[in-house]
DNA sequence: TCTGGGGTCCTAGGACCC
DNA sequence: TCTGGGGTCCTAGGACCC
């Protein structure tokens, strides 16, 4: 018997975390909007059961919120984050050989438990709620494609309990003939238009795919999702997370931005974010983007879309240096009559590329040491960390903020400040 | 008129994921 | 009026090299 992997997930899981500190909702229809307040990105079964789609905007379901009071929430990614790392705490009891794969679902190896794996999984999964609050699922298989799809399973039909275990082959065969092609993982919508052309429309047709045609009807990947689903493992757990490659700092504008100063300052705020972020991982980028592009969803307003990539030389998470970047990228793409034709930017981004740890970082020809910058930096970090995100900005950030997104229905930070912590009677 | 045969590296764009 | 943000991997094709 192969070895067998599980993947625990945990149910709608931002909208599990809010009514861990909300239980008023338990039992309602609830969204989480993305940012800025534009669209659905996680739902209750009882909004589910309503016909909200993921990604709907929220201007287009207002009649369907109102009409069965939906509860609608900004959505609290400091909440989120630290319940995900609650989550994997649990979670590593059980095993050490375990993946982070998103902030609400874990690869965990069970090879470690001889034939009380399926034991081990229901007692995880009843773990986790206990610890941390949140109902979850967890599926089995031989592979993470199967151990996905075993989730999905466990997550769709009460009669598992919440646990399913795939490396059962009566169990197996049952679930592939009815799962939908569309369902296993890295299966998407091009890929499913392609697959149906072949007559493939369920995960077990996919399955007896010949491996051949899988490639050269998508590419290796495709063919790497045929073998998984024949129990080949193609994909390992990774307990250590790879080296990232990039990082970017993106927003949609809370006002429109018409010109040149307004798109600095989100640049500015947003490159700024960036360089924290670079060092808050130890980090240098070698290579920045900025762009900023008006609203494609627009039928009407004249579209404009501005992308300027640089190197850094030297590499560098210097505030300073990528707030230099940016404008040098932003007044090189800037349309001189983009404010007489009426441009108006919606979204901007600031995108780091070439990162590599700072002690890997080779030095610059020439490059000269700048130690009081470094020691701006932190110190920049420290008053911020302290006071507060945004305490300390760089002047072209500005004070008007016209980029800030809005976010109006946010829950407190229960678990990470003092000042919103629950309070009992 | 006739014009080789390999390599590598980089980038843009597509597809997918949560 | 109002449509998220942050990632990964793969491929094709161009530039360049000897």
């Amino acid at each position: 018997m192969d070895k067998p992997i599980a993947l625990i997930d945990g149910n709608n899981f931002y909208v599990s975390c809010e009514r861990v500190f909300q239980p008023h909702l338990l039992g309602k229809p609830v969204i989480i909007l993305s940012n800025n307040d534009g669209c659905a990105v996680a739902r209750s079964e009882e909004a589910k059961a309503l016909g909200i789609k993921m990604g709907a905007p929220l201007f287009k379901i207002r009649d369907l919120v109102k009409e069965h009071g939906v509860k609608v929430l900004s959505s609290n990614y400091t909440l989120y984050g630290d319940m995900s790392r609650r989550v994997v705490d649990a979670v590593s009891q059980f095993s050490p050989h375990y993946e982070i794969y998103s902030i609400d679902e874990n690869f965990v190896d069970l090879s470690g438990f001889g034939e009380r794996y399926e034991a081990i999984a229901v007692e995880m999964r009843s773990t986790v709620r206990q610890l941390t609050g949140i109902p979850n699922c967890v599926g089995i298989g031989s592979t993470k494609t199967l151990a996905k799809l075993a989730n999905f399973a466990a997550k769709k039909n009460p009669i598992f309990g919440g646990v399913c275990d795939f490396t059962k082959s009566a169990v197996l065969a049952w679930c592939l003939d009815r799962i939908p092609v569309g369902e296993v993982w890295g299966i998407g919508r091009q890929t499913q238009i392609k697959l149906a052309s072949q007559g493939i429309t369920t995960a077990a047709q996919l399955r007896d795919m010949p491996r051949t045609l899988a490639r050269q009807l998508g590419t290796v990947v495709l063919e790497r999702t045929v073998a998984e689903l024949q129990g080949i493992r193609c994909l390992e757990i990774e307990d250590v997370a790879p080296q990232r490659k990039g990082m970017a700092v993106t927003r949609s504008a809370g006002q429109p931005m018409r010109n040149l100063e307004a798109v600095m300052q989100a640049l500015t705020a947003h490159a700024s974010r960036a360089a924290e972020k670079l060092r808050m991982h130890g980090l240098v980028a070698g290579q920045i983007t900025a762009f900023f592009h008006t609203n494609a969803f627009s039928k009407t307003a004249p579209q404009h879309s501005v992308s300027r990539t640089i190197k850094l030389k030297p590499m560098t998470n210097n505030t300073f240096d990528l707030v230099q970047a940016v404008s040098r990228c932003a007044h090189a793409g800037w349309h001189p009559k983009a404010e007489a034709i009426g441009y108006a930017y919606t979204k901007a981004g600031v995108m780091l590329d070439d990162l590599l740890k700072e002690e890997d970082a080779s030095k610059m020809l020439f490059d000269v040491e700048q130690p009081r910058d470094a020691r701006l930096m932190k110190a920049m970090d420290a008053i911020n960390d302290r006071y507060g995100k945004k305490k300390l900005v760089l002047a072209s950030q500005g004070f008007k903020n016209t980029h800030e997104a809005k976010a109006d229905m946010r829950s407190p930070r229960f678990t990470t400040r003092m000042s919103d912590l629950p309070v009992i009677y």
